[in-house]
DNA sequence: ATTACATTTGACAACTCTGTCCAAAATATT
DNA sequence: AATATTTTGGACAGAGTTGTCAAATGTAAT
């Protein structure tokens, strides 16, 4: 009944492919210690990762940062009661173009 | 073209009710530099200050909610190119229930 | 069991964020 | 024009955030 975190999508997609903390970490240009802690949701994960990400673990950048914005949303609005028509406001908004 | 900021509707509403800064300020027991940096968008507004700021200016907290995360998401996220398709995943989650 | 490699932990510095205070500027009232 | 009221600006403190570093722990391989 849970979702999945972004961490979890991250660390399971890592691990399928064989590939350390260490090597990915490098990738991103951050501490292997700063990437542990984001895929247990420790810690945030910065925008910056989602492309080196969705490189290096072969992933679909929209699927990446779909989930890195369904897993902040939740995280981010959750107390809210009124949230699910938030985000239908800002759909409209933004389909309405930026700026 | 462009929408409305969240500082510009409460502003609208303050202005037209016309309440001072101090007074809904002293509401949501903040000080008037603070309300009036969050009117003009040189600040984000609290979620705090939400309930306060739809009981004091008399509108809807599913309103105020609204235009609050909608300006939000805007600013948060902005930048990601698949901001739409995330919206989209996050209400699903959401609508998955809750931890 | 030693050695090598991978991951986690906690302390830490640098930076950012939030709100306050109080002075300055703008606006309204008499 | 003088005074009162509202609004804005900027310096600041305290809290929180981000990522690093180095040590500790876990895991595999020989």
């Amino acid at each position: 009944m849970s979702y999945q975190t972004f961490g979890d999508y991250i660390r399971t997609r890592r691990v399928a492919i064989e590939l350390p903390l260490r090597k990915v970490a490098a990738y991103l240009d951050i501490d292997t210690s700063t990437l542990s802690k984001v895929e247990r949701g420790e810690r945030p994960a910065s925008p910056d990762y989602l492309k080196p990400l969705s490189k290096i673990l072969g992933l679909d950048l929209k699927e990446v940062q779909t989930k890195y914005i369904a897993d902040k949303i939740t995280n981010d609005f959750g107390a809210l009661e009124h949230l699910r028509e938030g985000l239908k406001a800002a759909e409209k908004q933004i389909k309405t173009k930026k700026k």
